[in-house]
DNA sequence: CTGTTAGCGCATTCAT
DNA sequence: ATGAATGCGCTAACAG
């Protein structure tokens, strides 16, 4: 039996476009038709074709989100405000995962193409030629933290150079002088603004040479393992690192733990992002709080906002600010030198 | 301009049936022509609309996901398992979540209807009518961790009965004797099977009445910081707690640590699941490791099978056993009763 | 108020 | 090898 609504017309005997009256409340119907094709509708078990509705409205009823990965923390926290934004509107989610690379991201750009109505991209490797190639698409776009090279998308960024600014800051009050930065990759475009927030404080400090206390990583445990055990190998050694994000702040501790360094008498780990997870590391980890989950429902909303506007709207340039949580972690400088 | 498969026809000089010919490689097209449909395409920016092709040939090339939360460490596996596995056979995602509410869950359904081709069922707490109107619909489902009502799907489970009298009989081992459980959901299905498991256990241990020591909660690290703050004020006091799951295990550490009580000295402590948390948790948790990854992975696998046999298959019920990893927050008892 | 009709964009016959 | 014509299920415009 086919759930169309022509079926559901037959068995009310009335035309197919009562029905669709009907179910959009779009014209009066006599209650008496009413309620037979309510009636056929629960018989049938009838839904609209989505297929059929989208290609004659144009409209999908679904939003794009674009991620390196769903799975991690910080992913996942964005993918739940987001998610309950879009319950909230009526909107699906589609997920699309990059997993950082280049070729996924571009087929998943095509692919979401006429299956939303607007997305949201939250890649910080994104490369020019796909940003343009979304602001030229007739959907509405925000990016969140990647950027500026386009006008023509909404943008939510969060502050990671101040972020870092901050923590490196915090750590020079606290007596710390050889502050070790593990960078984030040189194509993310948060990466790079946290290193020139770390080399401003540092500058600051009147330290002008920070290139032996940069190391290249990126926003993995595996990451913050292996540089960690590169950093101890220092000498003198660091009396403080600060991890590209939290994920890799656990990898740090994870190998000064089995180094047997206490972490923070001897040294001092801190993270970004502020993960869930990093309240319950061990210690406790200081980072730098990312309200992400709040930044996941304020994109869908910009996104609704902007489909539902009649008249064009301005393309707006929101930043977040981001907070500095101390915890065990950090500790004054101990250093005797 | 209108990037239709029309619009692309007339640049190139051929009939639209021509342009799809050459897009889907179904029939041989002269060189010449396919060289011209070619350009077209790309000047126009062509792609080709699925809602229109989903109308056609009723596929829509996604899969549904549905979830009580994308943002849990535990679903997040789940989700990227199912990503990957996914993204392989050139499936895209659709994510609903329920949040452990009924209305959403069934608005959820509804919603997925002729979405996606197919679904992966992963919510505890889905009731038996919504497990028959999938059950009922037209596209294959996979349920992770439901009840087995229905034969209409295929099921892929893992051995929470099992698992928690594991751990239950490990406890035991070690010394312990007044171990108490903080129950998940009792309407969640894998909660059931979980307290099944530890009356097993505790029962061949010769304790046949243990309502005592088993105690509500939900899997929520917030639960396991009340329910253990509860279990502290018993006296005499249990020398283990197994807890609903990792984050309740880890709400359990956390009020544990402010009352200045050591684990797994005065206490020992474990959790379900073994999330990537519990390796950092602070001590690191003792655990059941479920392989969600995998799961997620194989849900999707599973699903696309089906999809690709033209001929009906029959439905299967697999159990994917679960494997005890001990830590640092469980030891021997040393309890001097 | 209600029925009839015309497409939305595309893959697929059926002719040629 | 190719073009014309059909129709997937639905909403909206047009008649009554």
């Amino acid at each position: 039996m086919d759930r169309t609504i022509r079926e559901v017309a037959r068995r009310a005997g009335v035309s197919i476009a009562t029905v669709s009256r009907v179910l959009n409340k779009t014209v009066p119907v006599s209650e008496d038709k009413r309620k037979r094709v309510l009636e056929a509708v629960d018989a049938v078990g009838y839904t609209p074709n989505p297929a059929a509705q989208s290609l004659l409205k144009k409209e999908t009823g679904g939003l794009g989100v674009l991620l390196p990965y769903a799975g991690e923390e910080f992913f996942a926290e964005l993918l739940t405000g987001a998610d309950l934004a879009a319950q909230e509107y009526g909107y699906y989610l589609l997920i699309c995962t990059s997993h950082r690379d280049d070729k996924t991201l571009q087929a998943s750009i095509r692919g979401l193409d006429k299956r939303v109505d607007g997305l949201v991209v939250m890649v910080p490797e994104i490369n020019a030629k796909e940003l343009a190639y979304l602001a030229k698409g007739e959907d509405p776009v925000v990016c969140i933290n990647t950027p500026l090279s386009t006008d023509a998308v909404d943008r939510i960024n969060f502050d990671n150079f101040e972020g870092v600014r901050k923590m490196t800051a915090y750590l020079i009050a606290n007596g710390h002088e050889r502050i070790a930065l593990i960078r984030g990759p040189e194509r993310a475009h948060d990466a790079q603004k946290r290193l020139e927030g770390y080399r401003a404080a540092m500058q600051g400090a009147g330290v002008s040479d920070t290139s032996m206390l940069e190391f290249n990583g990126d926003y993995t445990k595996q990451a913050g393992y292996t540089v960690g055990e590169k950093i101890l190998a220092l000498d003198p050694r660091p009396t403080a690192i600060i991890a590209a994000n939290d994920y890799c702040a656990i990898g740090v501790l994870s190998v000064l733990h089995e180094h047997g360094i206490a972490v923070p008498e001897e040294i001092s780990v801190a993270g970004f992002d502020d993960v869930p997870s990093a309240q319950y590391a061990a210690p406790t980890l200081t980072s730098v709080r990312v309200p992400i989950r709040e930044i996941g429902a304020a994109a869908i909303r910009r996104l609704v906002t902007r489909l539902r506007a009649k008249h064009p709207m301005p393309h707006e340039d929101q930043v977040y600010p981001v907070e500095l949580v101390v915890r065990q972690s950090t500790a004054p400088c101990k250093d005797e030198a």
